[in-house]
RNA sequence: GGGCGGAUACCAAAGCGGCCAAAUGGACCAGACUGUAAAUCUGGCGGCUCAGCCUUCGCAGGUUCGAAUCCUGCUCCGCCCA
């Protein structure tokens, strides 16, 4: 393996982060990486505690996807101990616990996800389950007096809890230990995570050093706002767009980011350059099609995010039909004298919740049949093949048979 | 262990015997305006072929012609003291 030199992996390395600690120690081990051609051990931990994997996780994988082409030793952990534990990390409520089975479960997908932005082939994969569901409550405790407790409130959003009287269970206090443990056992050189990581990756250093190693250099990504623009990117807001989602949906979602998310996804999600992106923001609506352009691409190849875009144009320029419409067909049932009912019909295509949800919306004017708006909510279709759609980016195909 | 307070729709939060499917705000959905987004305005936001009806206000009973509102028990949660 031949290494670039330290400056100009550094200068790749650096793009997006937040904290970096610290940036001469960094350049140090790249310089001594290189010198005696050993790469360095980066390492990033993910708890399998949800199914899916969206932008916002692909912002470290991406951070590590630098690491993996430059020549470094990349490391998944799966946290199969941690997401049983659950990360307190600007979390107000507690998880839902999991059981191994969820873990291993979750994990297997978002394995997987993973493919689709690290190089699977050339990756060091590890479980802290390893280690921890080995070990007894005595080595727990042992952990545990490395720490002292006014350590642990120096954590942000524990001083917060702890002033505003709110509760922070003990096995809280864990979850940094065994975050940073991971790091003994794995010998890290660096650890990626998120910006609200920073304290349990610094918890990492101090561990390697009590253990006599080198502390790790902790570098810590954007938490990036998902399509509210105010909240953080995640499946259960509603507000994310999944890795494994379709072209046309990725892309229909991309363009509806905030203005003013523009150039943070930019540098987090694309390889374009900031001198680039910067020229396009002067024009919102292209720098949107071309970040749209660039992450569909990414995941789908070039010819998907260009049939993507065109399929975008004739929906909300042409007021078009989307493509892969989903087709249904009413069944004999569904009908009341030959004919099917409006609302019943966007509730069977799923465009509304319930009928009474499909009559309002049908009232409110806002669903066409074969592009028409019907505004009336007694409105019955004939038997044959219609279009059926509610706003623009919602539709679907129905079949009254005759 | 003792004392006090609370549980209302997705969230927050009014309501405290009928005028309550339940104020208000946020979130969300649709419409207008924009070829993006934002801002603004309008409508909607339990279910039902719906000018009407049905099921909701932690859970289970009870009092009343009538309960989210009163009573009893239960569960859960928060705060204070120890």
């Amino acid at each position: 393996m031949n290494f670039l030199p330290a400056e100009e992996q550094l200068a790749i390395l650096e793009r997006g982060v937040v904290d970096l600690v610290d940036r001469n120690d960094l350049l140090q081990r790249l310089q001594q990486s290189r010198d005696e051609n050993r790469p360095l051990r980066v390492k990033f931990g993910i708890d399998p505690s949800s199914p899916d994997i969206h932008l916002g996780h692909t912002v470290p994988l991406r951070k590590l996807r630098d690491f993996q082409r430059l020549g470094h030793r990349v490391i998944v952990l799966w946290g199969t101990a941690t997401a049983m534990v659950g990360d307190p990390t600007g979390r107000n409520k507690t998880r839902p616990a999991l059981t191994r089975d969820d873990v291993e479960a979750n994990k297997q997908t978002y394995r997987a996800q993973v493919g689709a932005v690290l190089d699977v082939d050339n990756l060091e994969e590890r479980e802290n389950g390893e280690w921890f569901h080995r070990q007894t409550f005595m080595d727990c405790v042992a952990l545990a007096s490395r720490y002292t407790v006014a350590r642990m409130l120096e954590r942000d959003d524990f001083t917060k809890r702890h002033k505003a009287g709110q509760p922070i269970s003990v096995h809280e206090f864990l979850y940094p230990l065994l975050q940073g443990w991971d790091s003994v056992e794995l010998q890290c050189d660096v650890e990626i995570g998120g910006s609200e990581q920073l304290f349990n990756l610094l918890v990492g250093r101090d561990l390697q050093g009590q253990a006599g190693q080198k502390p790790q250099v902790c570098m810590t990504m954007p938490v990036i706002e998902g399509l509210d623009g105010v909240q953080k990117m995640s499946k259960s807001l509603g507000n994310y767009i999944g890795v494994a989602e379709a072209p046309s949906a990725q892309f229909g979602k991309l363009m509806k980011v905030p203005n003013e998310l523009l150039a943070k996804y930019f540098t987090l999600l694309t390889e374009v350059p900031a001198a680039r992106y910067e020229a396009l923001l002067g024009n919102p609506l292209e720098a949107k099609f071309a970040l749209a352009d660039a992450i569909v691409g990414d995941f789908h190849g070039a010819e998907a995010a260009a049939a993507a875009r065109a399929e975008y144009d004739r929906v909300h320029k042409e007021g078009g039909v989307p493509d892969d419409v989903p087709e249904f067909t009413a069944s004999a049932e569904d009908l009341k004298d030959g004919r099917l009912w409006l609302p019943a019909a966007l509730k069977l295509g799923n465009l509304a919740s319930s009928t009474s949800d499909g009559r309002r919306l049908v009232q409110g004017g806002g669903v066409r049949i074969d592009g028409e708006v019907q505004k009336d909510p007694k409105f019955a279709l004939a038997p044959g093949r219609y279009v059926l759609q509610v706003g623009k980016a919602k539709a679907a195909r129905v079949v009254v048979p005759g």
